[in-house]
DNA sequence: TGGTTTATGATTAGTGCTTTATCATAATTT
DNA sequence: AAATTATGATAAAGCACTAATCATAAACCA
């Protein structure tokens, strides 16, 4: 089910009928390498160089059409903006409340917990987020309570 | 740690120094009251009967206000706006994707995920977030898939 | 390969949530 | 009761994101 990396991205595109584009093989790429979890317009600001032409809302765009897909997810944290990453296997993310640097969080899949959320709900449980929230290392070493 | 009714969310506010007003006391009540997890708009709605001259702008600055007094918490749901609840015991959210409907899961904390989490990328965890997306019951009688 | 169809990108303007600035007013302090 | 300070109402602004439009590029097909 998890896209590991863009070629298997560009088939999944291909067998949905979306077009290949530049603009869009390079978000693709981006989002495959980098392991931040950046907002529409810090991909945009990282491809601007490359692709001068190309709009903010081209990024925009493109990451909806990813992520109806189910390439990308795409993360709403509380701050201001989304943010996105490659869909990959699961896991999970812990913020920093200070700067609110993003890091991956492997742990085996909290199944219990859906099986019952949904036997008290009454809901089928489809699929979870788990956030963990604290201070990072660095954080912790300037002193920061 | 946790406020489980009006009053003691009143105490809170008097030894943080911040002042009691109708508004504020309007907006602790509804939030204690309701068992959704209204936005500011719907908070607005629900009591502009009551107070003609409030704005919107009141109620989200109220909101912060008690955000930062560790009274309410805000959520977001990657949908448009913020929702708000009282900030009582630790429970999680069921959320469902046809119409948004959300519930509250109490289920025992999870300890252990953030001791892990903590050992593992080197964070002070401090607290976590859990939500299950999925289909509530009403929208699976309703056939939705 | 070349012509046709159709999706896509760039641009611009628009929408909606949330915040800010200002000033009068209400709450607290002395 | 006067002085001080926080708060509310109003209006405007800021920002993330979306929608409309048209030219262009990608896929399809002969």
């Amino acid at each position: 089910m998890a896209i590991e990396n863009v070629k298997e991205a560009l088939d999944t595109l291909k067998n949905n009928g979306i077009r290949m584009t530049p603009q869009r093989h390079a978000i693709l790429t981006y989002l495959f390498q980098t392991k931040s979890h950046p907002t529409a317009d810090e991909i945009y600001k990282a491809l601007e160089k490359e692709y001068p032409s190309m709009s903010v809302a081209t990024v925009y765009n493109n990451l909806r059409v990813f992520r109806e897909a189910g390439l990308v997810q795409e993360l709403s944290f509380g701050d201001d903006s989304s943010r996105f990453e490659a869909n990959s296997s699961i896991h999970y993310h812990v913020v920093c409340r200070e700067c609110g640097h993003i890091e991956d969080f492997f742990y085996p899949c909290l199944t219990d917990l859906e099986k019952l959320a949904a036997k008290r709900t009454g809901f089928t449980i489809e699929s979870h987020r788990v956030e963990l929230y604290g201070l990072c290392a660095s954080c912790q070493e300037k002193g920061n309570v």
